[in-house]
DNA sequence: ACTGCCGTCTAATACGCATCAGATCACGAT
DNA sequence: ATCGTGATCTGATGCGTATTAGACGGCAGT
């Protein structure tokens, strides 16, 4: 490699950007003074108009910026917020289920001032892919992270540094050293439940997914809470685990020969359970509300066409990408000692009252 | 701020992660040792098995993880590719425009072994909202740019460093000094018209948008050879111009009284032609293809449900996002002085035979 | 025995900025 | 005349790693 400095320059130099020292040099002051000028802001009070003066204008003159590596290394801060997603961020099938969260996000950390560094290279490499991650997230000053199953591993060794770290989505397992933001299913599902009773219902079926994925624990919960809140029985069967498969047409008339009037169901990621509920309903020829009731759990954000038509909640995706990076900030900032921060943030999710749940016949 | 080292730690280190140095003391060799041993690579021959050995076990036992910030600062590269948008990247009403671009660009990412930082922070700081990108752009080792309206001045400023930049989008203002990664408009319209013309139209109309985004410029230069190479006339008002509220029904009614059977117009961010054709002809009782043929110049990516319903061409959004990122790659490596890298690439848009468009009758 | 050379490792330094402990000087108070 | 005292600025150093020049021994060749 050759030395490609400029006259004058030291030969290591790779580029020919300017640097604090350059600026020195022609204001005819040392380079502590111009990093105080420069960046140190309020601080940097203490220095004479004049000196002040010929620095900001040689900085002018030179064209300077900082470097925000060199920045980051002598001040421990560089303004990144870290993104991992356990899966592609930006997926191709599915109907991009971290958009809501990435608006919100995105909107948040601007106004916090922060850049966002997705994690990525990894998903790629191989077996152990989030291993090796850990490494490169130190790269911001905190980390965000979100995906349905998170790897233990990686994370308890990541908890063990000092990086802050908060994980969108609801998760106990670590206790309080992983701060979280996640969605209030429980309350919300209760609230579903009981507006359904208001609306006459007493026989309700709750159609949950098959896995064990914490918003359906939570959501199951909140339906038997519900349930017992409005002195509604839940007999052997009112809560039905599928994967969209077993949902027959005959399955389905036997629920409504039952008595059963209403119906809760859940939305996720691959919404099988929900989706499935609709097709047998469809081919049975049952409508939703005239014939049976329906209310969705997580029903995705509106779509441009119109208002909401599906009786649920609506997660706030939005809202909680945004309190997830301000928990963020908080924490990088050191708040967290403080305990001014709640580590553990439930955002609750509005009822919507849509077309698909009627008064009972 | 406290300083929180461990014991035995200098007190001005801020982490207790190990350090190379670490490892050195308790292997029993110098630190430039180990940093030949561990990222040295192929470059860390000449060292001794056993001192290898030593070293290897000391790092494994100490859990070290390489800091990438030192190891920019020394070394001047951080497999991080900057993704800069002119706009918010995940907007909250316009339907996910940077999508299909993410996607690519993402896949292609990983693949390279980059990560992606965003940067954003700068869309909400105020009255020159791009004025600052110079700072923090250079924390990547190179940086995309996407968006329709490029700010002039700070690329100019951006282009005079040596930071390897890719723009996403056809643009030539610049010359040779900003490589780019465009879509054929020009090509890919003039198929289009031939496409139309082979069903025995030839009364076209192509219905544009007002303003003279590069896009716009190609496909209107590409509808005119079409036409030519058809050997089709061009009459006067054969090209119209709109942002929509001007396309009223009588206009339709009138292009179709004078013998018009087939419209070319085109979808963009906004889409204001596109729908505004459609709204009027909606309101008119024309329907597609039955009364007129219609082809859309850069429809949307093919939905979840069933084939295309629109004739025109759809831009190649993901595989450009990715051959942007190989070229923004290429260019970091240092493919770019060799001239072994196309520094302006057009892709093609593949004709799409959809529902929209018939033969004359 | 002296020279030359290879293999192995280390001292020194660069990278660009921030921080801290003084240095320097002027000025007023004792 | 001496001693603070505040206002301004600088020297030295750290941050964690990569790189380069060369130190140090040992071994072969003459």
């Amino acid at each position: 490699m050759k030395p490609s400095g400029g006259p004058g320059r030291p030969a290591g130099s790779r580029t020919n950007r300017p640097r604090q020292a350059d600026i020195a040099r022609l204001a005819g002051v040392s380079q502590p003074t111009v990093s105080l000028i420069l960046s140190g802001g309020s601080a940097a009070v203490g220095i004479a108009d004049e000196t002040r003066r010929k620095v900001m204008a040689a900085a002018e003159q030179l064209g300077y910026v900082p470097d925000p590596i060199a920045k980051r290394l002598a001040a421990g801060q560089n303004n990144l917020l870290g993104l991992y997603t356990f899966t592609a961020t930006f997926p191709t099938e599915m109907s991009h289920a971290y958009h809501p969260f990435l608006v919100g996000i995105e909107q948040e950390s601007a106004i916090q001032g922060y850049d966002l560094l997705m994690f990525i290279a990894s998903s790629v490499t191989g077996e152990r892919p989030h291993a090796e991650v850990l490494n490169r997230v130190r790269l911001a000053d905190g980390c965000l992270f979100m995906g349905r199953h998170l790897p233990i591993r990686e994370m308890e060794r990541l908890l063990a540094t000092d990086l802050p770290v908060v994980y969108l989505g609801r998760h106990d397992d670590f206790g309080d050293r992983l701060p979280y933001v996640g969605a209030d299913y429980v309350t919300a599902t209760a609230e579903v439940v009981r507006h359904l009773a208001e609306l006459g219902h007493r026989d309700i079926l709750y159609v949950r997914e098959l896995d064990d994925a914490i918003s359906a624990v939570d959501r199951e919960a909140g339906f038997r809470r519900g349930m017992a809140a409005c002195g509604l029985a839940l007999d052997e069967g009112a809560v039905v685990r599928t994967d969209g498969s077993d949902l027959t047409t005959d399955r389905l008339r036997g629920w409504y020969e039952r008595g059963v009037t209403a119906i809760v169901t859940e939305a996720t990621d691959t919404d099988a359970a929900h989706r499935a509920l609709l097709a047998a309903a469809s081919q049975a020829g049952y409508r939703f509300p005239e014939d049976l009731s329906l209310a969705t759990l997580g029903a995705p954000e509106y779509t441009e066409q119109g208002p909401p038509a599906l009786t649920g909640f609506v997660v706030p995706r939005r809202e909680m990408g945004a309190a997830a990076v301000r928990l963020l900030t908080g924490l990088i900032a050191g708040d967290g000692a403080d305990g001014e921060l709640r580590r553990h943030q439930l955002m609750s999710c509005a009822l919507e009252v849509g077309r698909t749940a009627a008064r009972v016949r």
